[in-house]
DNA sequence: TGCAAACCATAAC
DNA sequence: GTTATGGTTTGCA
């Protein structure tokens, strides 16, 4: 059984889906329509889920995190999120993107560089990610540090970038998996967009 | 700047 | 199997 929770937070609305152990998909939006949608689409068709009104402990915690993520905390998250029955490539984006530290962010294009593949690809995958926030695919813009697209809208995406400056000024790199990835200060498309 | 072509994993037929 | 689809990038005028 699958169980999905709702809660609003400062006017807007999270919503998850969660199996005992694991997330299954998060979204977050402005109103019910889509954000209730886009868990609804991300749920296992076959699967048998339910609406709970009082959260569990573990839906409790994973509200807190999406919070304090979507307001520019470094939120230290080791939320298990149900990847298994993604394809393979789509994991492995998946985790690159999750390896970019708040404050800095990345292009589609160097992602691509790291993990294989081309950057549409990335774009694709991106616009896929069943985890919103958690995977922090706002942290992933076009190469000339315009923002690239996002499902939240690009106002969300712009201000929750403004809200993860952390003042680094130089690029550098991390390594996932063995490979290394380029990363840029945030402030880098903040200057853009200014 | 602006446009066209190359790019590449997925999902949908 | 094939085709269509992008949250892109690069090159060239």
């Amino acid at each position: 059984m699958i169980e999905m929770y709702t809660q609003k937070i400062d006017g807007i609305l999270f919503a998850i889906a969660l199996n005992q152990q694991q997330i299954i998909t998060a979204s977050f939006g402005e109103n019910q329509q889509t954000t209730i949608n886009n868990v609804l689409g991300n749920v296992p068709f076959d699967m048998p889920f339910q609406f709970f009104h009082e959260p569990s402990a573990f839906a409790k915690k994973t509200f807190v995190t999406l919070n304090d993520i979507y307001g520019g905390k470094d939120a230290k998250n080791n939320l298990a999120l149900a990847t298994a029955n993604l394809p393979a490539y789509t994991k492995k984006v998946l985790k690159a993107t999750s390896a970019i530290p708040i404050g800095y962010v990345t292009s589609y294009g160097e992602m691509a560089k790291t993990v294989g593949g081309g950057p549409r690809a990335i774009g694709n995958i991106m616009a896929g990610n069943p985890f919103a926030l958690i995977v922090p695919c706002h942290r992933v813009v076009k190469a000339d540090f315009t923002l690239g697209g996002y499902g939240g809208g690009l106002k969300v995406k712009l201000e929750l970038l403004g809200r993860e400056k952390r003042g680094f000024s130089s690029s550098r790199e991390i390594e996932v998996d063995g490979e290394k990835l380029r990363i840029l200060p945030t402030e880098y498309v903040l200057r853009k967009i200014a």
